[in-house]
This record gives structure tokens, sequence and C-alpha cells, in this order.
DNA sequence: TTGCTGTGAACAAACGATTGCCCTATGTTA
DNA sequence: TAACATAGGGCAATCGTTTGTTCACAGCAA
């Protein structure tokens, strides 16, 4: 039961477009001190905010934005999030948080229900490669950012970390311990960040002189589960790997859960890398060695790149993509303990 | 740049009001089947969504629930908050999320910006004892229901655990294991979790003839840091405790920190009990002995009941209280492995 | 008195949809 | 042939704001 300009208007003997103009400090309203205190006395008295709804549609702005992910309760996400919204906050923007556990379908539902909210913008981290959703987005002229996955790598406005480079990174740091049967947890081949990081393990391979045996690349699929069950694969082969390269942290943690229950050691038996270091992984036993995304700045970074489309109203496939940082843990036989943690952001913005 | 009725209008030739009973199946709509067939085909073909803004301020209902929780990267709130999404979004709801950090003042904002924004219901994990912003937000009448942390018993919807018998389950437990100095990481007094498991815990301590050391009650705040210092400071005692009940699941972390620090082994030396049984709880090494919760069902009976509320008018405080299972694990000496965890959930509503 | 210039606001048209009521043809019945 | 019913839609108000334009009146000069 909040307070309408119409019924303050009757209080204040004023017509409701005067009301509206001091509230808004319009500095084209020419008014009459006594007038003017009137109505400020009475906009504070009755606490008036207009309503939001209306504002909106007579502004065609709704001051909100909608994130989709896959899942929030994946740290991963849950700090994205924290990211966008420590950025969109401030600026008055609400955030809408979709799930879409991976669901092609249920994204596309998500982003038709979301255009016809007219929100103000989409951070998508839930797409897959060459995505008609991506592209219907892209035709609704609605501003959207990627982040952490892509989806036309040319027309796709985008923030995530270079992962050919962080793959390569951690497949060498193993090289470098004499590893040479290194497996990969892989993501799946329909989505960008799976693709590049096969891509980055099997290229660090090559440059070592190391052949590539397809037995021990496994599509895990991004999740514990996929990792714990891919790991029990691996670790039953005639010949099994001494170390696993996990697409993702998760992944890595169900390859802890499958090495545990088959008896192996990690590092001794099995050394084990990941790829974002989301806080569970310097808490994992051993520290999980991991190619470091700075994530919560992932968010706040594409909430800038959001703002600036809105502001500019250009759609521009501008891209930001991060250096990754190898932090070594015990995990991978390295140091026992992980450090402070914090000062491996690395910062390298293309553009 | 979605396609408006009046649109429509130009190229059916037919009124608005006309296409609007055609899209929205209005059965007092009496229209010849051929003007309806061509308008059911231009609405296809433009695949017309109405704004959902103008929907909104016309209807005055916005399909938009808001979560105000402290932090979506604490594993709690986001199991919470996909329970409640899934609860919301088969309805047709969407879900705006927003952080508080704790802070009552960044609660307030947001409350008020809610509210102005008219969404049609604000779940609420974020609220101290006797909240004025709770109280603001019933005198506004919007539907709301307060998750896990009551402001007023009497008044407030609410749906949580029954906080003393868990923190008394726990306390029990190592009590039954021979522990004498037990201390308790506890939570702040102005929050009801934290008075009512500092409750049961003293309950249990005074049923077992153990007289309580207020040496052994710190304030460790909810949060893991919190939860490590607080430990730090218990080992440092002239008499340290031998087993720490925690407020919560991420204040235990804290503990197992604090505890591996000083080169004290879970559960020889220290034996920790937390609270929730959220998913990392399981993965720690040893397990955490906890108190389940049925995090996600929570919220999807937040969901309903918020549902419930907005569909009847009436905002009766009808209070769901889950009964709390305690979940053995190994870092107080119990079994030493996790079982498959999903049996705990052993409901128990008043009313 | 007439004309002009400021003041201080009121007016009214959007923004897109929803919905109760009204209107105009065309049969139908008395 | 007049009265009437029915089919098939059109009209217009409304939700609550915003904002370009108009307007009445007072004071002042000519």
């Amino acid at each position: 039961m909040p307070v309408t300009l119409k019924e303050l208007a009757a209080r204040a003997l004023v017509h409701p477009s005067t009301i509206s103009r001091v509230a808004n400090n319009d500095p084209s309203l020419r008014i009459a001190p006594a007038t003017r205190s009137r109505i400020e006395a009475l906009l504070r008295e009755t606490e008036y905010r207009p309503n939001g709804v209306a504002r909106g549609l007579k502004l065609r702005q709704t001051l909100v934005w909608a994130v989709v992910i896959p899942d929030i309760t994946n740290p991963f996400f849950a700090a994205l999030f924290r990211g966008i919204e420590d950025g969109a906050s401030p600026r008055g923007y609400n955030v809408l948080l979709c799930n879409t556990d991976g669901s092609p379908e249920r994204q596309r539902s998500h982003l038709q229900s979301l255009t016809a909210r007219r929100v103000d913008g989409v951070i998508l981290a839930s797409t897959i490669l060459k995505d008609p959703a991506v592209r219907w987005l892209r035709h609704q002229r609605t501003p959207y950012v990627l982040v952490n996955r892509y989806s036309d790598e040319a027309l796709d406005p985008f923030v995530g970390s270079d992962d050919v480079t962080g793959a390569r990174l951690a497949t060498q740091h193993l090289l470098s311990l004499g590893h040479v049967r290194i497996a990969h947890l892989a993501g799946q081949t329909t989505i960008s960040t799976g693709v590049q990081r096969r891509r980055g393990y099997q290229a660090a391979l090559a440059a070592a002189g190391v052949p590539f045996d397809p037995e021990l690349l496994v599509d895990a699929g991004f999740t514990e589960d996929g990792g714990d069950r891919a790991t029990e694969g691996l670790l039953a082969l005639k010949n099994p790997p001494s170390a696993v390269f996990a697409v993702t942290d998760m992944t890595a943690v169900g390859a802890y859960a499958a090495a545990r229950r088959l008896g192996r050691r990690v590092p001794e038996d099995l050394a084990i890398a990941g790829y974002n270091d989301i806080p569970l992984a310097a808490r994992l036993i051993p520290g999980l060695t991991t190619v470091h995304v700075p994530i919560h700045e992932l968010g706040t970074v594409a909430a800038r790149m959001l703002l600036e489309q809105i502001e500019t109203g250009v759609l521009a496939p501008k891209r930001v993509v991060f250096a990754p940082q190898l932090v070594v843990r015990g995990s991978t036989g390295g140091v026992a303990e992980e450090p402070p943690g914090g000062q491996y952001v690395a910062r390298s913005a293309t553009e």
C-alpha cells in the first residue's frame, strides 16, 4: 500500500506532474519556494518512492539485469555472481538469477521470459558453442555479456580466462614433475572451455614430445560425479595414468574421491591438477594444484562491460581475457601448503 | 525490438484489444474463426510476448520474487537459493538475489528498493531479532517468508530447523563420547540461530550435569575466519577443550584450519561438530559430524509458503520447523566415513 | 487600456497491456 | 415490417510515471 503521485497530489493540492518534478529535482521546474518545501515535506513524510514498474514502462529501463548460469551451488558460479552483483548494485541495478543446469532448453526459455520482462541486460555463463539462444539474444538487441564460456568468438562480448594457456600451464607442470602418463578429465566439446582446455593439454604434451594417448582423454563433463567416474575408469586401465588434469576444480574433487575410494594416495599414486582455483581448492587435503582465475573479478568486469554497452548503446564484441596463473599445492606433490592466496591475480586484458 | 500489440493490430487490421484477447485465450471473446486464426498465425510468426512491465503495471503483479541473504558464496545459502528457485520457476516467477553481507543497513536499503520495484514477495534469510526492516516489510503488506533465522517468533512466517534440539543433539553426541570440556563456537546473540543453538548447547550440558564454563563459549560469528580465530584462542587456554561444537559448518571449517595449523589432530586432539550439513561437510577429511538440515527443502517449502500467501492474500505467521538429525562422521571419531547421505531427512512440521 | 514578460503551475500525451462495456451489422421472430 | 437477438469486434478507461507544451495571472511599460 505505498503512496502514489496522484494521492500525494490530492494532499498537496498540486498537480501530480509537479510532485514528480520536485521528486526528480527537475531543473526546468519553476516553483514557489513555499510550494516546493510543502511538497518535499510530504515526500519525506510518506517516504514516497516512485513505482518502479510504472517508471520502467515510461522510461523503457527496468534497472534489472539477469544472470544465467548452470548452477549457483557450484562455488565457481557463486563467486562469479557475487562479482557481478558487486558491480551492479552500486549502480542501482538488481539482478535476477537463473539456473539452467546446463540445459540449452531451460536456457532458451529463461532468455525468452527475461526479454519479455525487459531486463536491461543479461550476463550469460551457460552457453554452448554456436548457441542459437545467444544468436537470438543478439538479434533481439538485448545487451549481453558472455562469461567464462563463449558461443561465437568473433561476435560475442566476452570475459574469461585464456583457457589454452591455462591448460598448458597445468599440463606442463605435471610434465615437469616427471609424469608421462597424464590423463585429462575433459569437458564436452560443445563448450568452449572444454575445447580450449583440451587444446592446451594436447599442446603441452606435443611440445614435450610426449605422445598423445586417446585412452587418457576422457569426457568427465564438468561435474564432480563425472570426475569421480572418469577417474575410476582411468585407474582401472592396464596402464593407468600417474597424473590427471581436470577441466575444472569440481571435476578434480571427484578425482580425489575416486582415488581415495580406490586406495590411491594423492599425490604419490596420483597427482591431480584442476582449473579455476575455487575457494574449496585450498581447503582440500592435500591442497589442489590448479589454475587461478580471478573469479570475482570476472564478474565485476562483466558488469562493467554490460554497463558500458547499455550506456553507449553499442553492442561491440569486446573481449577481456585474463592471463591464468598456476597455483601449486600439495595435490601434485609441490609445496605442502597453499600460500595466502590473492596475489596470483595477474590481469592481462586484450583490449 | 520486440513487437507490441499496437503494431500487430495494424498488421492484422483489428483492434489491439482483440489481439490481447486472442493471445490470452479470453473465453468471453466471440470471434470469427477466420479472424482468430489470422491473429494466431501472426502471434506465432512474430513470437509475440506481452511486455512484462506493462503487464505488471496493469495487473499489479510482477511475477518477481526477491531473496535476501548474507552471501551467496556461502554454500548453505547457495543450496537454499536453489531450493527457492526450484519452487518459484515452475510457477513462472523469476527471482532477484540480494546479498547483504550481514549488514542491516544494506538489508534495509535492498528491501526498500525491492518494494519500490513491486516484487510480489520476499524471502529473507538475513535478519536479526526484532528487525525493524522486517517490521517495515510487514507494514508494507509485502508477502514475505523468513528462512533459517526469524525476527519475531510470533509474527513471522518462518521455515527453519529446530535449532535448540539440533544443538542439543550435537552436544549430547560429544558428551556421549566422554568429552567434558566442550566448547561452543557461537553465533551472535542478535541472531535467532545464534541464540537458540547456544541454548541447546547449554541445555545438553546441564542435562548431563556438566558445569558450564563461560570460558568455553566464544563468539565466532558464523564465519570461517571467526571459527578459526576462536578455535585458536580456545586451544591456547590453560585448560583447552577436547571438543568444539560450531554454530555452523563454515565455522567448523575454520576450526579445522586452526587445529591443523596448531598441530592438533582431528578428532584425537580436538573433536569437531558443526551444523547444517552443507555438501562440503562430507568432503572434509575427516568428514564433519554435523546436524543435518534439509537445506534445499527449506527453500522449496519457503517458496510454497510465499506462494500460498500471495494466492490467498493472507499473511499468517505460519511456521514450518524441521526436526534436525545428527550425522556422525570422522571429526568426532565416530564412523570413519560418511554414509551416502540424503536419508536423514526427517520432516516434522508444526502445522 | 493594451501589450508584453515572467511566474508558477496545470494539461495531456505517451509507455503497453487488460477488460468492462458499447456499437453495428445481419439474421430471426412475431 | 418492426422488434429483437446474436455475432463480431471496437472503444476507452486504467495501471503510475515522465516530460514537452500550454495557460492563467500578475506586474510593468508604453
